[in-house]
RNA sequence: CGGGGUGUAGCUCAACUGGAUAGAGUAUUCGGCUUCGAACCGAACGGUUGGGGGUUCGAGUCCCUCCACCCCGGCCA
């Protein structure tokens, strides 16, 4: 609708200017927006305020003249000159109630398009180390990341979820010697626990668990405990499984799922990582110091230059990331989006350093990263600080299973990855039906039982029904389509961005226009058409909602 | 000190990317079920958009400069 607007505004301005009533204009971009107050219209341009200087004309005139000259169309019921010169559209009837044909017409694929023309991306999204349960802060990377992949896939992209395991390195041998310690009977407090061990009580479960031979069946392979507290290349195979598949069933719980996963392991066992540092020095662009190798980063934009391998001989934690991307690149993904939180924001450059290094023609700026703000979590007042290896902090698991999948989902992704979020355990439990995501699941519900109602009376109505002739003449009818008819766009905007909160913030909103409309007017009147002309918005209603939670990962239920 | 992010109502957050009178929820105070679902609706209260300067028809949004908070600045990941 935007866009039939802009034309018409556009085709007007040319005519004015080769019948020489304006001047002759560089560039004329027209731009129509959508209007907060609906005193102004459904849409609105600043046309004439952008054009006033160079046509010379005050800004009234020049959107007067425009507006003169403007041709009817059966989209258009009236337009105005209002304010400093903006020109308002008021949308006729007509345009409005086709909208709703067309909704009901495209069901789930209303507000898809194609604007990714099904071209490949793969989005790496969580990728927790494996040694720990995931904590609200990976559940913030979960939310938005899933809801991103399902708001590229309604924009026409071929979406590849993936997520990244760290299962080599320090921090996993860290892991293993955790697990050894309990199985030693050794804890936390015990002179002998590890350097940089992990406290965390989970770490005795998973002792527990080999010492007990457990069998755990994983995607890709089996893993039985040894029982031999001796073998630690045992316990850290069993640990990793273990962790892996707990995190798995978090994730699943919080309905997210990957398409592929990614074991950094294989990187070191397939020889990728010592081809690709081969390359880079081949490249010349590392140089030995102090017995390490560096790479020479600052030629990127770095502040300083980086190890690559250190004087032990193993490499940084970059290093691997760098051959990972690698193998990205080669999988075909032009696109790549990562979703990560904002204390990786050292690694972009480095690992950006490291491709372009290897002087495969990979652009700049590839791949394209998406960086959330830490999730400060408060329990009584205090802020708890997250250290998994003093083992304190929420687990995703926990919450869910405290206020659900649903309200968390709709917590975590309803905020602006880029602000720094507050989360209050206390006020979360005890305030869980609270949750705007209630508040638009009841309206998606309480429109669900009128249908069914409807049925109740006339099991066929939806038949009978005649779809052309529009009643709908309130205030607060005409306010509802409006706003489902914006819907296209958040969809394609929110991608755009890849800022899913403003999909939450458009379903509260129409939720809200709902709710006050139907607590104010029958639905199920007694007049067929009118009737019917509201069953109508109300399925337009329905569906929107519906589309919008899915989107978000969020449930849209029948009834609650 | 350097890099990134943030600062908007008592609290938690929006604001269609420079537009018209800065909006929701929550808290507080009133009012609304004999009526399709009250997990709802209506009303009131609440603001110098951290401070100061600049750019222009127009600034919460862009530029400069201070102030405060968060993250990073390991041969940890």
């Amino acid at each position: 609708m935007k866009e039939n607007v802009s034309c018409l505004i556009e085709k007007t301005i040319r005519n004015l200017v080769e019948s020489g009533r304006l001047p002759v204009l560089e560039k004329v971009e027209v731009v129509v927006e959508f209007t907060r107050d609906k005193k102004h219209g459904d849409l609105a341009s600043n046309i004439a305020l952008t054009l006033s200087k160079s046509c010379r004309m005050n800004p009234r005139d020049l959107a007067s003249l425009i507006l003169q000259n403007i041709p009817t169309t059966s989209f258009l019921d009236h337009c105005e000159v209002a304010g400093a010169g903006f020109i308002n559209f008021f949308l006729s009837k007509d345009a409005l109630s086709k909208l709703l044909l067309e909704i009901i017409d495209k069901k789930e694929r209303f507000g898809c398009n194609n604007e990714g023309k099904s071209v490949p991306i793969l989005i790496e999204f969580v990728s927790a180390n494996p040694t720990g349960p995931l904590h609200v802060g990976h559940g913030r990377g979960a939310a938005i990341g899933d809801s991103i992949c399902r708001l590229m896939r309604a924009n026409g992209w071929n979406v590849q979820s993936e997520f990244y395991y760290n299962d080599s390195g320090q921090q996993i041998r860290n892991l293993a010697l955790s697990v050894q310690a309990r199985c030693l009977g050794i804890d936390p407090q015990n002179p002998d626990w590890p350097d940089d061990g992990y406290c965390g009580e989970y770490i005795n479960e998973v002792a527990r668990a080999y010492l007990d031979g457990e069998t755990l069946e994983a995607k890709d392979k089996s893993v039985t405990g040894a029982k031999d507290p001796e073998l630690l290349d045992e316990i850290q195979e069993f640990a990793v499984t273990y962790l892996r598949r707990e995190q798995d069933r978090d994730l699943a719980n919080f309905n997210v799922n990957f398409d592929s996963f990614f074991l950094e392991s294989s990187l070191y066992s397939s020889g990728e990582v010592e081809r690709i540092v081969q390359e880079i020095i081949d490249s010349g662009y590392t140089y030995e110091k102090d017995g390490a190798l560096w790479l020479k980063t600052t030629q990127f934009g770095d502040d300083k230059d980086r190890v690559m391998r250190k004087q032990d001989g193993t490499f940084t934690y970059f290093v691997p990331d760098i051959a990972y991307h690698i193998n990205k690149w080669e999988r075909g993904f032009k696109n790549a989006l990562n979703e990560q939180g904002a204390d990786h924001h050292g690694t972009i450059t480095r690992v950006r350093a490291g491709l372009q290094a290897l002087k495969k023609n990979i652009p700049e700026k590839w791949p394209n990263y998406l960086l959330h703000q830490m999730v400060t979590v408060v329990r009584n007042g205090e802020e708890v600080k997250i250290s998994k290896r003093k083992g304190e902090y929420l687990t995703l698991s926990e919450l869910v299973n405290e206020v659900g999948s649903d309200a968390t989902r709709y917590f975590l992704v309803a905020r602006a990855p880029n602000s720094q979020l507050i989360f209050d355990i206390d006020l979360a439990i005890s305030a869980s039906n609270d949750n705007p995501v209630f508040y638009i699941q009841y309206a998606h519900a309480r429109i669900s039982s009128v249908l069914r109602k409807m049925t109740e009376l006339d099991s066929d109505w939806m038949k009978k029904m005649n779809l052309s002739n529009s009643k709908l003449i309130l205030e607060e009818e005409h306010l509802i389509m409006q706003h489902l008819m914006k819907f296209p766009e958040i969809i394609k905007q929110a991608a755009q961005q890849y800022e899913p909160h403003t999909i939450a913030n458009y379903l509260r909103e129409l939720a809200g226009e709902f709710h006050s409309y139907y607590n104010s007017y029958k639905v199920l009147v007694e007049d067929k058409e009118l009737r019917e002309s509201r069953i109508m918005l109300s399925m337009g209603v329905r569906q929107v909602i519906a589309n919008g939670l899915n989107i978000l990962g969020v449930s849209a239920p029948e009834e609650m």
